[in-house]
DNA sequence: CACTTGACAACAA
DNA sequence: CTTGTTGCCAAGT
């Protein structure tokens, strides 16, 4: 197998975002220890169209739906985030503190090798 | 090879 | 709220 590039560990964390939760570019970014957020927002634009990566449970620091306006439409990615059970207002995920998953934080490195 | 752009983060003012 | 700075790394021009 091919060794497991920083765009497939993005996509790896990614997929594991629990339901109804989500997560930063910076966290996974952190969780990964390598690349940098940029790397992440630079992999997600091509996550959703690789394949079954819920790239809509990714937003940035301030819980801003950030990259909507990469997906087929707009109004999809707060769409699935309010399928479930996510509240968005003004393109910001409420009581993001406490929905935020950080892989870093809830996982264990090892676990995800 | 040099420069710019990008779903960013974090802080400063 | 905006604007600026620094760090980060790949891809595009």
């Amino acid at each position: 197998m091919s060794e497991p590039s920083y765009v497939e560990n993005v996509y790896a964390v990614t997929r594991l975002v629990p339901f109804g939760r989500v997560t930063t570019y910076g966290a996974i970014a952190d969780f990964l220890a390598l690349g940098s957020a940029r790397m992440v927002g630079w992999a997600l634009n091509r996550a959703f169209s690789a394949g079954d990566v819920p790239a809509h449970r990714v937003v940035n620091r301030k819980g801003e739906l950030s990259g909507r306006n990469h997906f087929p439409t707009p109004d999809m990615m707060q769409a699935l985030l309010e399928n479930e059970g996510i509240v968005i207002e003004d393109h910001r995920v409420q009581d993001f503190k406490q929905l935020l998953w950080i892989p870093a934080n809830e996982l264990s490195e090892e676990d995800f090798w």
